[in-house]
DNA sequence: AAACAGGCCTAAA
DNA sequence: TTTAGGCCTGTT
């Protein structure tokens, strides 16, 4: 097995949160307590103690991929020094204390897409199953310590695959907006564009003119994926929590950059109260 | 059995 | 421009 390197872990990072926290359907932790995972075509393992992280790769791919994809590279402090000054509900104070730890994923933009879509009416056993059953039909497998894994397939290979190929996995309505997200790749949505050249509206308006894509999919692939910090997904949890505690009416542009961020936390903390 | 699951599309006011 | 049904599939 390859070498383990053992980083500095920071204030403001938990792996368990991190990957359970619902941006991410593709690391399960292991009964050893490491997280492990596919991302960029290698697998990754995590884990943690309270002085360090562990991460099953050489420091050159650590700061060419993981640091970043990790959100080691972000300032925590500063972010919730930002939110916290931008809410005037009291709420946030125990969100943030609850989601302490989460850090905002840079994921894939294109797995991030589909796997967003997929979630729709849908729940997370089964999204995590359904993204399984993508990569292991259509994606292009490798072996890593002796076991086979799969990348997530590529626009092309899902075009192959189908509408037919991608319902036999039982995505049922889905599959049709993962062709017409795979048609728009092939005629020149340029997601990285979306992420390097484009603000948060801009990148919402070109996400939501694939079918099947509307302003909770658009938004979360923008947060996770594409860097926009200040996207802010509405789903049925973060309705509630507006409901409970802000009268049913938030105002999503005075939460600053990092609004995304505390949905994040105003979600983990909604859902742990249940 | 009927309702629901981290939405979105379409048709109809 | 906003609002109700319907949707694949699976689980409770």
């Amino acid at each position: 097995m390859s070498d383990i390197l053992k980083v500095n872990r920071p204030a403001h990072f938990d792996l368990d949160k991190i990957f359970d926290c619902g941006q991410s359907f593709r690391f399960e932790k292991g009964g050893d307590g490491v997280w492990e995972g596919v991302a960029f075509g290698r697998v990754l393992r995590a884990s943690q103690d309270d002085a360090y992280i562990y991460l099953n790769c050489t420091k050159d791919e650590y700061e060419k991929i993981w640091e970043n994809y990790l959100g080691l590279d972000a300032d925590y402090d500063e972010i919730d020094r930002d939110i916290a000054s931008r809410f005037d509900n009291d709420v946030i104070v125990a969100a943030m204390e609850a989601g302490d730890g989460i850090r905002i994923l840079r994921q894939q933009p294109w797995e991030t897409l589909c796997s967003f879509i997929i979630s729709q009416n849908n729940n997370i056993p089964r999204i995590k199953s359904l993204v399984a059953a993508i990569c292991r039909e259509y994606g292009e497998a490798f072996e890593y310590g002796g076991k086979t894994y799969y990348a997530f397939p590529t626009p092309e290979a899902l075009l192959g695959a189908g509408e037919e190929g991608l319902k036999a996995l039982k995505t049922g309505f889905r599959a049709a907006y993962l062709i017409s997200a795979a048609e728009h790749c092939r005629d020149g949505l340029d997601l990285q564009k979306i992420r390097d050249a484009y603000t948060y509206e801009q990148g919402m308006q070109e996400l939501c003119k694939i079918k099947g894509v509307g302003p909770k999919v658009a938004s979360c692939t923008l947060l996770f994926s594409l860097g926009k910090t200040d996207a802010f997904p509405v789903d049925v949890w973060i309705r509630k929590t507006i409901d409970k505690y802000f009268g049913g009416a938030l105002d999503v542009s005075a939460l600053g950059p990092y609004a995304g961020i505390a949905q994040q936390y105003l979600f983990y903390y909604e859902r742990s109260l249940q």
